[in-house]
Formats: structure tokens, C-alpha cells, sequence
DNA sequence: TGGTCACGGATTGTCAGACAATCGGACAAG
DNA sequence: CTTGTCCGATTGTCTGACAATCCGTGACCA
């Protein structure tokens, strides 16, 4: 029976449960800025607000507290966090070792994750030239940087490598109308990926080294946390 | 007033919650090996077997999701993860990259890191000659490759190394019966720390790739997953 | 024989409502 | 300025309920 397995392949249904959704919901919230970091998260409210019952709005709670988006203090509930400097700081340093080891594996990396890298980039360069959202740039932009980490072919790193994404969009989010040159970091993004083309690994290596500690700086200096 | 802060410095209260107390327990039983691995766990079963609610221990259920231990699928309940050699693989290459940063860094490190290093193989090796239990040895072994990654000053990339090694936990515990040779063992990681303290940084490295190769094939062996 | 269908028990996902424990603040008293 | 007490708000946990879903079993039919 050939082709059965490509037949509907177009099909979907949505499998998400309504503790899923009730958490899309929040962390859209909270990337749209729609809640400052700090605000409490109270059960009740929330409940009626997204029409469902206090255990399914625990439940999401739990979910954005684990992801780090939220942080719970006993009997006192679940607030958005508030990034400090040096978490920031410790996201990048981490991002660094991560994002490296992808870098100098490039030439044993599958020939597939290193065309994902490519593809990343240009879908981040697209949307620069169209002119997108900041939103979808940010995606797009940490998308690369994720895809960087994929060069290590292990899936585990890129799920710490996305947590850690996750944490600095929170950071984003904050400081998303203090509008960083994106064109510039497009630039930069594409000089890295050329160095990993002549297979430079050690200067990409350093390129990125001071990209992150670039990035570092100017979302601490956006946050105005100095 | 001066002593206030270091005043009652030594009292402790224990503030965890039903659901720490309930996940605490499931992590236990999991790494005792008392439920293999594939079992499902009934949430009302677990609720008379622990004296709590249902709610209670879909709390508790969901940490232990989120920790890897144990997997979820719709409207299929929880059951205890089952670890494949693909898996065990990963966690060890994920290590390599973790580990590798922290070794890599030794003479930046900050000195109470590196003293840590030392500390938790002294604490390791005193569990190997006191012929502590096979449980206890594992704890100290794996506290002393964390120890390594903190080497970085990076808490998230600890994090992220006490993940993996829970995970790998969970597949020791499968295995607790079949006993390496942990001599040899603490051995190795006795070379390992002799090469740091001489700052041969590449040949610790190096070592230490080998050291998680091989770590990944004793499980893997052990598990008869060939 | 082999495949489809319907049924029933078991389990999860979600809800509603309840109550004690805890927290934060206001306010009085020493 | 510290201590003690009260109060409203909120969380942590429990109980009970119901629809949706899954899985096995057996009937039914080509």
C-alpha cells in the first residue's frame, strides 16, 4: 500500500488539551507585554477571565513556572518574573557554551542541520527586509541561534538551548519598543554563517563570542538594570 | 544591629508542600527501583496509596513529568520513562559539551568552584572505601561531574546538567543489580582531577571524553539495549 | 478465517464547590 | 517602636462529579 503514509499528509487536528491552550494563552501575554514582569497571576481572575476552572488555571500556572517565564513563592501565588542583570548575563554565558560547541562542530555536524542553519538565517534575513513585526524578528532571530546549537545533533541541548530562548524573550519583551538596530545584527549574523562556510570554526567561535557578550550588554542596558 | 542576619542562622523549618512531599516520594520509589520502568501510575491508586487527593498527585505526576522521569501521553496517563540507548547516548554527548566547558574553564574558574571539584571526589572516594550502598555512590559520582560544570559560574548550565543526570539516574536504577566496577571508577576521576590540578587542560578534556564514552556504553551495555 | 462493529469498564481531563492555612495590612495597646 | 489581634484575600488541598477517551472483548458478517 504505497503512499498511504503520504496520503493526508496535509491533514491536522488539534490535539491540544485546554491546560495547553490556557498556557499558549499566557505566555502570549506575556511576550506581547500585555503583563509587566511582576505582576501577580491570580488564580480566580484568571479562571474566569479565560472561561476555566481554577485547577485548569493551576495546572498552566505550573507549566509557565516551570519554563521560568513565572516564579511561584509559597501561599504568596505565581507572578511574572522579573529578569535581573544577571540572569540575563548567565542566559548568554550559557548560550555561549551551548551555541559553541555547535559552532565548532560544524564540519562533522549532518549536512542537514548545517543547511537548517542556513535556512534559519535567511528566514531571519527575509523578515528583516520585509520589515516584520519585532515579534516574528525576535522568533526568527533566536531560531538561528537555536539552530546553531542543533550542529551538535543532540536534542537535548537544543531543549536547553529553547528554554534558555524562552527566558530571554521574557527579557525581550520588556524592552520591545527600545528598537535595537535588527538590520546590523542581520549583517552579523550573516558574517558568522560565512565564516562557518570557510569552515573558520575557530573564528567563528570568537565572533560569537562577542556577539552574545554584545547581546548581553545592550538587553541589560535596554532593561536599564546597568 | 549588628548579628541580626547570623542570629538563629541554624534554624531550619520544613516548608514543602503536599506535592513536594508526594513527588519526593515517586522519585524515590522510581530510583529504589521499586516500579520499573513502562509502569503506568494510576492516579487514583497513587492517591489511596499515598493518603492525598487526586488532584494532589496530578501535581505531583506533572513534576515528575517535567523532570523526564516519567512520560505522559493523552488521555493515556503517566508512566515511568523507559530510557533507550538513544537517549543514554544523548544525555552523554549533552555531558561532554557541559562537563567539556567546565574543565575547559579551570584556570578562569573561581577558586571556591574549583575547591568544590575537589571536595565532592573526596567526598566520592570516602563513599567507594567506606563500600557505601550502590545508591549513595551514584549520588556522590554524579554530584562530582555537576561539580565539574559549575566550573562555569553558569547556574543554568548546572541546571541543565542536574537534568541530564537525573535522567541518567533513572536508568542506573534499572541497573543497580549489575555492579561496575566502581573502583575503577573513582579512579578515573581521580586522574581526572591530577590533570586539572597540573592545568592539562586539553588532556582532562580529552580524558573526559573518553571517561562518558565509556559510561555510555557500560549502560547501554547494561540495559541490553546493545 | 479475517475484518468490522458495537458495547462496557477503566482511566483521564475538566469542572464546581468547599474549607483550613497562610499572608498582608490595618489598628490598637503596651 | 515593638507586640498582639483582627480581617479580607489568596493559596493549598480535598471531595465529588461528569463527559471524553481508550482498550479489550465478543458479536456479527463477508
Amino acid at each position: 500500500m504505497p503512499g498511504q503514509t503520504t496520503a493526508f499528509a496535509t491533514l491536522h487536528l488539534d490535539h491540544s488539551s485546554t491546560v495547553d491552550r490556557a498556557a499558549e494563552e499566557l505566555r502570549r501575554a506575556v511576550f506581547e507585554g500585555e503583563v509587566e514582569s511582576g505582576t501577580p497571576l491570580r488564580e480566580v481572575a484568571l479562571a474566569a477571565s479565560l472561561g476555566v476552572s481554577r485547577s485548569t488555571v493551576r495546572e498552566a500556572l505550573g507549566v509557565l513556572v516551570a519554563e521560568g517565564l513565572a516564579t511561584r513563592e509559597p501561599h504568596r501565588g505565581v507572578s511574572v518574573a522579573r529578569p535581573a542583570a544577571s540572569s540575563v548575563r548567565d542566559v548568554c554565558r550559557a548560550r555561549l557554551v551551548l551555541e559553541g560547541a555547535g559552532v565548532r562542530g560544524w564540519r562533522e555536524a549532518d549536512p542537514a542541520d548545517r543547511r537548517a542553519v542556513r535556512e534559519a538565517l535567511t528566514r531571519y534575513t527575509d523578515a528583516v527586509a520585509a520589515g516584520d513585526s519585532f515579534r516574528v524578528l525576535n522568533e526568527h532571530h533566536l531560531a538561528f541561534h537555536v539552530s546553531l546549537v542543533a550542529l551538535t545533533g543532540s536534542p537535548r541541548l537544543v531543549a536547553a538551548a529553547e528554554a534558555l530562548m524562552t527566558e530571554l524573550k521574557l527579557a525581550l519583551a520588556q524592552v520591545d519598543r527600545i528598537r535595537r538596530n535588527t538590520h546590523d545584527q542581520a549583517e552579523s549574523h550573516t558574517a558568522l554563517v560565512e565564516l562557518l562556510e570557510a569552515e573558520e570554526v575557530d573564528a567563528a567561535g570568537a565572533f560569537l563570542c562577542d556577539h552574545l557578550d554584545d547581546a548581553a550588554a545592550q538587553v541589560i542596558g535596554a532593561l536599564g538594570l546597568g
